[in-house]
DNA sequence: GTGAAAGCGCTAACAT
DNA sequence: ATGTTAGCGCTTTCAC
């Protein structure tokens, strides 16, 4: 293993000292031009690479920004991921991603690494499991900055960027409405997530100002999955209250809900069918579906702007800000009744 | 910002030396019970949380390792890097990501990035653009484990995980040809990539070995991506050499091929489609999508165990080896042209 | 079984 | 404009 060149290296062969190195490198004004180009000039002779944990160490700041998400294969994390790293790099942050697998042990294990990483500041989306946030607090302690996003948890006072959920469960029952349907159920998960209970009390607001009845029946708890769509859907329709159109907890159970329906043949939009999240495979299924758009990307622009502005104050937490972004509906033929 | 616990601050309250503190915390056998449960009492007590930093540069050992791919998007590389991770845990090493995002300029900066952020390792998966690759050298001369998978070149002396992806290419090939198809097209990207090579050749290979002729105009070289599918599929219906099936670059390619031909009432399976990765959404798709399956999981793995095995050598690149695994036709609805 | 002390590579006062 | 020097928090020889 040969050994890899330092600035005290650089510093040798020029007969200047360490500082002036590393002054040359970082940019630091005075310093005279020959001297600079000589360093750079040595540094790059040597092929020097700067060790950044020392840097790090020293300075106590290592530009990188961990963020915490359920799963990078849900093309709307990953999506918001990308606009994360997008609107950073321009400033020097990197991002390093840590996924929970939707489990709060995980979730607790990526702040405790991310924090001996020593990040500069923690962004994140809550597993479906975590209802405790106290694992959290420690970054808030240590006056790094922590920003929420999606998955919130009102219980921690930092910022957050969400989707007005409300207004999603909302505006898709009363598509549903709008596009003909009356008898409207709800698959969604039984984790107490914020934002799940938001949509539900969405959907109830939009019955109720449509002067629909409520029907417990209606409205299953399960999980967000492919299989947890189908088991549900099938409830539904072995009901003694058949719904004519589903709302599920997200694209994926949305699937399973469109392939149990299939089954029975009911191929919506007979029965119609709406998810949440716009997934990439959405627009190709068959039928196609009909989604509620999370506007991933705002998202994630949204939590680089608000990181860079706490990491310039000197209370990263004050003015805290909670933005608050529209769902949008994605119509297509999966709730399309006046197509049939 | 209250200063965070050090071992300093452990040994202060106990009255011991900070290498007792760093032998008690890190399992050094030679220490007294008795100090060990003090200190590690103590170290809750004082809420401590080791500085890996600190750690990492004195042991020169991060037990990061960084991952570089295209992108987390394509449900093919979120699965290696999930079983990557999992293949590690136990053994403490922790998984950062790089997007290249098919560029080289990123992934030159991908690799800067996670060597001065001295990752004990790397693995790779080529972007698209990629040609020299003279940007990883650097990780060689540093005599840690480089392991490239998927998307690999020759020029690097370092060990690889691949699919064979001759057999892809023929594979694909002999199930069109198996189904009854004759005149079978290749939508394929214009970058010297070698599995793409591979698959050509693959596909050239099982032509001949059916006495089939190959037909110059049936290869599209452009992009992979729905709109090149799209635009493939376009060009070679409007060909006097019309084809009977196309073999799609990736199942991406494979959507936009598929959307063109049910534009133009030649759905599949009338015309014959496959694709390559078996993404998420290649069973939901209308037609239900054949492809060929790559195996992701036992790639990811593969690389986990490789590396643990490179990382405990003297010289890691001693016994090397390059690991092809075996792809798999996955049979759906676009290629079963005995339906019709 | 525990202590003392020398760094890992870099930054940043404080000099000059 | 450049040099000197003291750490950042931890690990690890070498003593005792």
């Amino acid at each position: 293993m040969k050994k890899k060149t330092t600035i005290y290296d650089i510093a040798k062969e020029l007969n200047v000292t360490v500082s002036t190195v590393s002054r040359a490198l970082s940019g630091f004004p005075a310093i005279s031009d020959t001297t600079r180009k000589a360093v750079v000039d040595m540094a790059r002779k040597l092929n020097y690479s700067p060790n950044k944990l020392a840097s790090a160490l020293k300075s106590g700041k290592t530009h990188i920004i961990g963020v915490i998400v359920p799963s990078v294969q849900a093309h709307f994390f990953a999506s918001i991921i990308h606009c994360i790293e997008d609107g950073l790099k321009d400033s020097g942050y990197r991002v390093i991603i840590y996924q929970s697998n939707e489990s709060v042990e995980n979730e607790i294990n990526g702040v405790k690494t991310l924090l001996e990483a020593q990040v500069d500041g923690i962004m994140a989306s809550l597993s479906l499991e975590t209802q405790d946030v106290s694992h959290f607090a420690e970054i808030v302690k240590q006056n790094k900055p922590l920003i929420l996003f999606d998955r919130v948890n009102a219980d921690l006072k930092v910022p957050t960027i969400t989707l007005d959920d409300f207004r999603a469960g909302y505006i898709a029952t009363q598509h549903l409405i709008d596009s003909g349907y009356r008898k409207i159920a709800f698959v969604t998960t039984v984790h107490q997530i914020k934002i799940f209970n938001d949509r539900l009390e969405g959907y109830k607001a939009a019955l109720a100002d449509n002067g629909l009845p409520l029907i417990e029946e209606h409205i299953i708890f399960g999980g967000l999955s492919i299989k947890d769509g189908r088991f549900g859907a099938g409830k539904l329709m072995r009901g003694r209250n058949k719904p004519d159109a589903i709302i599920a907890g997200d694209d994926f159970t949305a699937v399973g809900v469109i392939k149990k329906l299939k089954e029975i043949d009911e191929t919506p939009p007979e029965i119609g069918v709406i998810g949440f999240a716009n997934e990439a495979f959405s627009a190709y299924i068959t039928p196609n579906l009909s989604t509620i758009d999370q506007h991933a990307p705002q998202i994630g622009k949204a939590c680089a702007k608000m990181f860079l502005k706490m990491i310039n104050q000197q209370n990263p937490y004050s003015g805290m800000e909670h933005i608050v972004l529209d769902p949008t509906v994605v119509e297509r033929e999966s709730t399309n009744k006046k197509a049939l």
